[in-house]
DNA sequence: TATGAATGAGCGTTCATTCAT
DNA sequence: AATGAATGAACGCTCATTCAT
């Protein structure tokens, strides 16, 4: 059993972390591979350039995202989906800080691998799709409209949270909850 | 007559786009300044650094943005200065999409300028503290939480609009006045 | 009457105590432009380059410091006349301290305008000659090589003051003196 | 066998050369790395900063410097310990002519870095006080000054050489070494 | 004569990337 | 698989010099 593994997941971790506390310009390869305890040239045997690393961690951080959403996707009551989301998002948000924050950092720049945007893209049409289809349920008049702010209203309590994690952030979920439940 | 003003002007308004684009670090001097068809000397007769360039950009942001809510802070029903605040916050949005762009990028850096943090801050607090006496007349249980949500809410909106300027930002925002005030 | 020399003067003056100071190479043409409250265009009014201002500079000094030198040449006996120079020497860097500092500290550079090193080896070459007939006339078996070794001792003393002007410069003066005349 | 000794060996001549020759502001490094054959990258594997690279280049002298004089320290006759001193800078000169001449084009500059200048102080005023004891045992009525006049005829010398290679400064040496011990 | 806006070459420095080992 | 010396392009910035007025 290689160690490689190793290595690359603790390059990746750590070139995250640098990532989303200095951004991504402003980290030098020479840092994260001091960090990581690897030689500078090492990294380009895992990484052909810095930004493919940072597509890298972007994927790995999608592949966490997802998996940690499948579990409530099955709820079937749609007040119990709208709990569950916004539950699950902040717990989220606060377990994988470094990568939603870096992932907020970036989402505005236009240069961004288009890849990514359409991961992006994706993942925020998907999730539209099955609040509106609750909303809906819920005998909305314009569940798409009511299900994209759903999802905004949570995003600006996450970008709350990650300028300034003293935010209340479960208080505010908590409050977000009822009015959508109550 | 001098043509001064319109220069600076003119590089200011070309860094915005341009910081706003593609991200403050990511934008080289040299390109701002052979988009704005000067000199790179020339920059530094006008910015006595990058990063000063990049204050009075958001410093004249900041000035755009409190003349345009003196407006409706005079509101006297709350009901009011909620869907007033909505309202003007997606005007100011789409007016000044590019320094908003900039703004969001820039806030979750942890090394930008403290005065800028500070402006920021100052803000938000101040936002806040309004709404918070907003939702206690309107007899919330908590008012400064509400008014914290109510923000995140409107900023959630304008990410979602910044990132894809398809979005109805204006459906979506008489909705969530709507949820306020019906 | 035009006010030209004036300025032409003050702005030598500025330069000098500037480069003294600061050095050559290290002060812009535009910090002696303001420090002599005059525009930067029209330094090149008066000086075609910065160098040519150097130059202009250290053939004024020359010029000042012959002029003084003129007084004791005539001196009949050779005591007096080595006592002289030596006070004379001593004078001239304790007035024209800056014009001396900026000569030493040139002097050594390879680049320095040849016309520099011809003025600076004639006025050697001047004096040496006049000593070396004082040190004839005393009865030296090498007047000449007692000529250079007198004006190096000098020149060591005039070093050590312009390096710090603490040094008793007056006092060894008057101690190389006694040595050559007692 | 790694070659970096050779490489920043190699260096440090050259830019010693080149600092000496045209002074340490007016050598690009650009030209000290195309000198000494070696990118102008490669320059800050080895020194962090051109004016750590200047630092370096200077300790290596005074080190130098020290060395050589160690031995002539302990003679026990004042006029021996006269006659060493000068035997003994004008070698070192002679064998470190580049150094000195960096040196003495410095020292009279406002801003080198403090070190240096502390450094220069504590070597002239050691000296000085192992040669006011010399002077004292010869019965000098002013044995600081004396010392003092001592170095600075030698420095006179010194300089004389620097600028001018030709100084015969052997022939002026001992001419200086009679004066005080015959 | 006088200004100061404007230029462009060059500086010290950083850093993604390559390559010999 | 792993190193780190080496490169070269680009960066932010300075400054001697020119030029329109």
């Amino acid at each position: 059993m290689p160690k490689t593994n190793n290595q690359k997941e603790r390059i990746i971790k750590t070139a995250l972390k640098l990532f989303a506390r200095n951004g991504y310009a402003a980290t030098p390869i020479s840092q994260i591979a001091a960090t990581a305890k690897v030689s500078q040239g090492l990294m380009y045997n895992f990484f052909e350039s810095k930004e493919k690393l940072l597509i890298e961690i972007m994927k790995m951080g999608f592949r966490d995202i997802y998996a940690s959403m499948v579990a409530y996707e099955k709820q079937t009551s749609p007040q119990e989906a709208i709990a569950q989301h916004i539950k699950a998002t902040i717990r989220i948000v606060q377990q994988h800080h470094d990568i939603w924050k870096l992932l907020h950092t970036i989402r505005l720049q236009e240069k961004v691998a288009t890849t990514m945007k359409k991961h992006y893209r994706d993942t925020v049409a998907a999730t539209t799709r099955v609040f509106a289809r609750a909303f809906k349920a819920l005998g909305h008049a314009q569940p798409e409209a009511e299900a994209l702010l759903f999802l905004a209203q949570i995003d600006g309590l996450v970008v709350l949270y990650l300028q300034d994690p003293q935010t209340p952030i479960e208080e505010l979920g908590d409050l977000l909850t009822k009015r959508y439940t109550k």
